[in-house]
DNA sequence: ATTTTATTGAACAGTGTGTTGTATAATGTG
DNA sequence: CACATTATACAACACACTGTTCAATAAAAT
């Protein structure tokens, strides 16, 4: 372990100020009318030292959205078991969920009006990607039955995970994280294991 | 009928040139990067005279928005049977995925990185909302029987729908617009039948 | 203790913004 | 057709943000 050079702290703690200043302005302003003046000063840095990190100002979402989802990974567990095709499947995506919920203001906004397209299309690919790699999970060797391209099927439950995210989101949470992952599960899971060819096998 | 005072042509004209040339921008160099004096240029108008229509880029994507879909509304036509909840679901749905198929390369952008929060989020409420629709319209009197928020469903559905555009897109649209809409159709019509608690009934 | 390097603050030209005022030209109307 | 209306053009403006350079300073690594 521990293999990499150890990171200067001034620029550990620089970066770590940078991001925590764009998640506060993202919140008080939208993604948009955010300047690199705004978060340097937020962040109470030089706007030099800004162009030393980055290059521009998406370049720092995506490093925060890489810790930000570095967090959710170690919260959810490596020895996580339970996917979209295992029984406790509600599980699993109620640690989004839980996950979501953490940070309601940072992604009410990132999902609304005022967010970033590229944020989105991030999000989409990454949920997508994994659902993918519980599909296979499950039914590796079992691809020539399906009856739907993999993918297909897991941009379409990307996208509907993220519709509902942003339906919960902007009705007040009234759902627990498990309830709305279980709620997901419902509408989604009849559909999947037809389209997977699994419902011929068992 | 012609209620509306007729629109001075200069100004439609205007309009029009520079919803054209916004439209010819975002395919070559995405939303992000226009501005507003790229617009009036690739328009052969005056930056000023932007400011007599619209307050800002986003205004005029708006705009633009509201003439692509009446278009599609035109040609879907008003008298359309066709929905969700019917048995011709996919004639429904293909109409839309024609229309993507029409503007495939404005679309390829608008739903990539390089693309607009703004854009996807009134998509994505224009989808759900039409869905909703789809759903009273069938389903009346029975709200108390559904399983899931019909909210719930159309976002989740609006998502699904856009997630499959998205890897349409991405993939060489290899299928015909009446192919997708009938995967799209089978992958979710099993979900949200139980979810409106339409499966006890008939 | 010394070297290395991250940060600072000032200055710079370049670009886009949103607005104002006057002149021009196209349009609608009687 | 002639007239009044009004949309557009053009130039000029102060303002804000950008991205870069440079010398000076401060902090970290070893």
């Amino acid at each position: 372990m521990a293999e990499k050079r150890r990171v200067d702290r001034r620029i550990q703690r620089t970066r770590a100020l940078l991001r925590d200043a764009l998640m506060r302005l993202i919140v008080r302003k939208g993604y948009d009318d955010i300047t690199i003046q705004d978060i340097t000063d937020e962040a109470n840095v030089a706007r030099t030292t800004f162009y030393l990190h980055f290059g521009d100002k998406d370049e720092l979402l995506f490093s925060t959205m890489r810790d930000l989802y570095e967090d959710l990974y170690a919260a959810s567990g490596h020895e996580k078991t339970s996917s979209w095709f295992t029984d406790d499947i509600d599980d699993c995506i109620a640690d989004d969920f839980e996950h979501v919920q953490d940070y309601s203001d940072f992604y009410s906004i990132m999902l609304s009006e005022r967010g970033s397209a590229a944020f989105l299309t991030q999000v989409r690919g990454y949920l997508a990607e994994a659902i993918m790699g519980d599909m296979f999970k499950v039914f590796a060797p079992t691809e020539v039955e399906a009856k739907l391209p993999h993918n297909m099927m897991a941009y379409a439950v990307a996208g509907a995970q993220i519709g509902v995210i942003k339906w919960w989101l902007d009705n007040g949470m009234e759902q627990s994280p498990k309830e709305v992952a279980f709620m997901l599960e419902q509408l989604l899971k009849k559909g999947l294991i037809w389209g997977l060819g699994a419902d011929e096998k068992s």
